[in-house]
RNA sequence: GCCGGCUUAGCUCAGCUGGUAGAGCACCUGAUUUGUAAUCAGGUGGUCAGGGGUUCGAAUCCUCUAGCCGGCACCA
């Protein structure tokens, strides 16, 4: 590379090469392609690096020129949405200091450090600022300062956060400064050329707290959240869309189906009525099916345990604070409510003597823990306090791992679709810096047998670094909510650890006692998760064989009152969950109600139906009825109900 | 746990700057026997989340507590 040379070389995508002098823009050769082009022309990638229209190119690179309608452009949007807030934000109140302020999925936030707090009534004000500096249209300016100007610079404007930034960035190295109008801020960039650029389709969303580097220690910044798009129509779609998410909300769909109910008095957990504990047992024997066709055994264990037992598996010293405990004042016993199943696990496979012919040894329970969570965490059925979990703990050598972990990996993907996931993701959470057990070889092992499953069952995955739990690495199944929160549901650990410390041992092939390893594992993970996930994912319109009602038989007139009752029973004969509407109301009303409460077949009978053996049959979200005869039906309904894995 | 907001009938929500609570649906009672998304009429129902305070007077103002909601932190 010549780096005096007055010319350098530019490679467009199809390959055509421009020669221009050293420091030309973006915009300038945008202009050189064309004045369509130069228009429509907002950043541009330079040998992969973003670039602004406006930066001076100062070596032979490859460029791509961004336009609106590609996803880098959206980002920018929303980045300089970030900034044009912070700015009107700083307008308005002055003081505020500015932390920082990134694009997320389908919006932005900044985080600001104020005395005051901001409060809902802010944010049309902020907003209207914003919209009165897109309409300025200032300009944009990029400036490099060293490193040392630049914490100078902000530490007299006041800017402390903005100060400490700087200097956890690397001595020596020079930091880029962004100006719209008078406004500045320490960026990375890249930005529009102007604050017009970004159009008028953002709307601030939210308050909230947020701390100074994500850290609870540190002070507690005022975040606003705002969403941005391209134009007033993706915005509105958005907001369509988010509207249309709240009608799916497991909590509002909880309560409109019957499902289950939550009070003060046992904050936390769960009341599940008739409908939804019907899907629950729905649901847990299912899995039950599944695990014992996988090979595993079922076990129950006891809710209260000695403290003894906390201590030596290391869970008293790290969760102490979590755990619910009970104590009995004439044995001066400390019992803790169990937080987990594991532990309990190893006291099945300790009582008697096991042979390496033992292993793998599957040990699987619908195992129910108590947690305090802290109070802020709590969140419908999703986050509770005591939940149980479809847990299973596979005791194996160290041999087995591997084809344990994959044949995990394969029977979980089996369920989730056979559930109705498709969208899973998958988080590898590798060891923690401080606060783990086990030696690093382990911890090679008991990683690399995780990452090998998830090759062998061709899943992609994410590294989560330092987010393993403090006995082994895990692999975390993530799932989303109809808002687009994720929570995560299966999982699977390699340990190596607890079973050595609680002293669990087999007898190997040469005699000696040896410890176990052991894989901590859940598919749905918690019971009431999974089932808020499910109502979420279907908005209460289950497939036939999980809907706690499968069928009302309604009818028209009283005379007909006799024959429904007939097609009840015939129904429930063929295992059908089947209801009864012989109320004094017009079929309209009956229509709607069982509509509305997401009731798959409505099965209508009048005079017709009693004299000819039929029902006229009305599936959810179909208009359209069909007269058939009574036994077809039955049978037909029997067919369609039947789960998955028995289809 | 932290920041902010919210809490009025079973549900969804009105109730202006303080003058002892209201609608729709649901529920109950009648009438109506009805053919695919609300038949009509009447009626029951609230310690306005709970405690304390200000005031002649509090759903409304202040304060504490709890729960919930949105984030953050946490999640064995």
């Amino acid at each position: 590379m010549s780096s005096s040379a007055p010319e350098i070389h530019v490679t467009l995508p199809d390959g055509k090469i421009l020669t221009v002098a050293r420091g030309t823009t973006g915009a300038d050769i945008a202009a050189m392609i064309g004045p369509g082009l130069a228009k429509a022309a907002l950043a541009l990638e330079v040998n992969g690096k973003d670039y602004d229209i406006f930066r001076p190119i100062e070596e032979d690179a490859t460029v791509k020129i961004i336009t609106r309608k590609d996803d880098k452009a959206l980002e920018m949007i929303r980045h300089d949405a970030s900034h044009i807030m912070a700015m009107a934000v700083q307008e308005l109140f002055p003081g505020t200091q500015v932390t920082i302020g990134p694009s997320i999925e389908d919006g932005f936030y900044y985080d600001f450090a104020r005395n005051q707090p901001f409060t809902p009534d802010d944010l049309p004000k902020i907003e209207a600022k914003m919209h009165e500096i897109v309409k300025a249209d200032l300009p944009t300016r990029r400036d490099v300062w060293p490193r040392e100007k630049a914490i100078a610079h902000f530490k007299e404007l006041g800017e402390q956060y903005k100060a400490e930034l700087i200097e956890s960035i690397p001595a020596g190295e020079d930091v880029s400064l962004y100006w719209h109008g008078d406004w500045h801020d320490l960026c990375r960039g890249p930005h529009f050329a102007s604050t017009a650029k970004i159009g008028d389709a953002f709307k601030l969303t939210k308050i909230a707290g947020a701390y100074w580097r994500g850290d609870a220690k540190n002070a507690q910044l005022q975040r606003l959240y705002g969403t941005a798009w391209r134009d007033k129509k993706e915005l509105e779609a958005y907001l369509t869309r988010m509207e249309e998410a709240e009608k799916r909300d497991h909590r509002k769909i909880g309560r409109e189906m019957d499902l289950f109910h939550q009070q003060e008095e046992a904050a936390g957990q769960v009341f599940w009525h008739d409908h939804g504990y019907t899907l629950w047992r729905t649901l847990e024997n299912y899995v039950r099916r599944k695990i014992a066709h996988a090979g595993y055994i079922e076990v129950k264990t006891p809710q209260l345990i000695d403290r003894k037992l906390w201590e030596a598996s290391g869970h008293w010293e790290n969760y102490r604070e979590n755990m619910f405990i009970a104590e009995v004042e004439e044995e001066n016993k400390i019992l803790a409510v169990k937080p987990m199943n594991c532990p309990a696990h190893i006291q099945i496979f300790k009582d008697g003597l096991k042979s390496y012919r033992d292993l793998p040894l599957r040990m699987a329970e619908f195992g129910s823990c108590h947690r305090y969570e802290p109070s802020g965490a709590l969140h419908g059925i999703m986050r509770v306090r005591a939940f149980v979990q479809d847990d299973a703990h596979i005791f194996c050598t160290e041999a087995q791992i591997t084809t344990e972990s994959a044949a995990f990996c394969q029977l979980l993907m089996e369920m989730y679709r056979e559930l109705g996931f498709t969208e899973v993701r998958v988080k590898l959470s590798t060891r923690p810096e401080e606060h783990r057990i086990g030696s690093d070889q382990q911890w090679d092992i008991a990683e690399k047998a995780l990452a090998d499953a998830m090759d062998a069952a061709h899943l992609p995955y994410t590294i989560n670094p330092g987010e393993g739990a403090f006995y082994g690495p895990k692999l975390e199944f993530v799932l989303r909510d109809c808002i687009g929160r994720d929570w995560q549901c299966g999982t699977l650990q390699v340990d190596f650890n607890m079973p050595g410390r609680l002293g669990a041992t087999y007898i190997a092939e040469d005699g000696n006692r040896k410890n176990p390893v052991m894989l901590h594992r859940a598919i749905l993970g918690s019971m009431e998760r999974f089932i808020g996930i499910l109502i979420e994912n279907y908005a209460g319109k289950f497939p036939l064989w999980l809907a706690p009602v499968q069928a009302v038989v309604a009818t028209i007139v009283s005379d007909a009152d006799g024959y429904a009752q007939g097609v009840q029973t015939a129904l429930k004969k063929a295992g059908i969950r089947a209801d009864i509407d012989l109320a004094n109301e017009k079929i309209n009303y009956k229509v709607r109600q069982h509509s509305l409460a997401k009731v798959p077949y409505l099965l209508v009978v009048g005079r017709k139906e009693a004299e000819n053996r039929t029902v006229a049959v009305r599936k959810l979200g179909v208009e359209k009825q069909e007269v058939i005869g009574l036994e077809a039906l039955a049978a037909q309904l029997a067919e369609e109900a039947t789960p998955p894995d028995l289809a």
